[in-house]
DNA sequence: TATTGACTTGGAGCGAACTTTAAGTGATAT
DNA sequence: ATATCACTTAAAGTTCGCTCCAAGTCAATA
């Protein structure tokens, strides 16, 4: 596959692929004799893999070090695993934050519903 | 209350304070006669609900618009109710993002920890 | 009186994650 | 043959949201 159509494939510029390639949050992509990247399937895998962790707001910087280890064999699993721990941590905070500010703004459009049909006297707050 | 009250009561810099109201994301902050800053309750809270909203990864810009709605009175209550209820389609697919991550965390460190009991043969993946 | 310390300002600097640019190669269509 | 098109590289540029700096003011303390 080119790069064009992973592009297409995940949705992500090839720009942002050859970065994540650069940057060594997905392995090294196989060339064509003149050079021109060709993408198999595992690569996809870890294409999809990385656009989800990203989605979701994980580091490149996180990222390259879980490649790092990955790449180090089966030895490196322990840390592996507090790694990924360690960002499901970090989720389960911004899963929180976002609840809450959930809520809050649930509340306040609800007021504005209420303010359009007059059911409320006008007290405005942030 | 001076700045440095502020920001310890709310956990934010100084520095961050200021440049939210250079931004115009909190309202201007009232100056004693030596052009130092003293926040009222009202500034408080409009700090507070500034701070929940960043917290959730709501853009600078698009609270300035919210605060410029504001400052403009009743009149403008659908729009910014609107705009309130864009930022909450946001957040709910933020949130569903992170739902599928953490999910997927959740399933490779299970799959770290079986490794680690030697429940699982050696198949690694992305 | 001198100095300490908290504040003020405008503007420069920074890290993250792309994004764009410039210059080039090589296969295919006219 | 020549032009078009997708690709290549390294490096510079952009945006966001702060963060830091220099130079200055003012009130309180040694």
């Amino acid at each position: 596959m080119t790069i064009s159509e992973v592009s297409k494939k995940y949705n992500l510029t090839a720009d942002t692929i050859r970065y994540y390639e650069k940057e060594g949050i997905i392995p090294r992509v196989q060339r064509t004799k003149n050079g021109i990247r060709d993408f198999d399937e595992n690569t996809c895998s870890w294409i999809e893999f990385i656009k989800c962790m990203r989605n979701a707001g994980l580091e490149i910087e996180i990222l390259k070090q879980y490649v790092t280890l990955f790449k180090q064999g089966i030895r490196t699993i322990k840390e592996r695993k507090m790694l990924l721990e360690e960002q499901r941590n970090k989720l389960l905070e911004k899963q929180k934050n976002i609840n809450a500010t959930l809520d809050r703004l649930n509340q306040k459009i609800k007021w504005y519903e209420d303010m359009e049909k007059g059911k409320k006297d006008f007290m405005e707050n942030p």
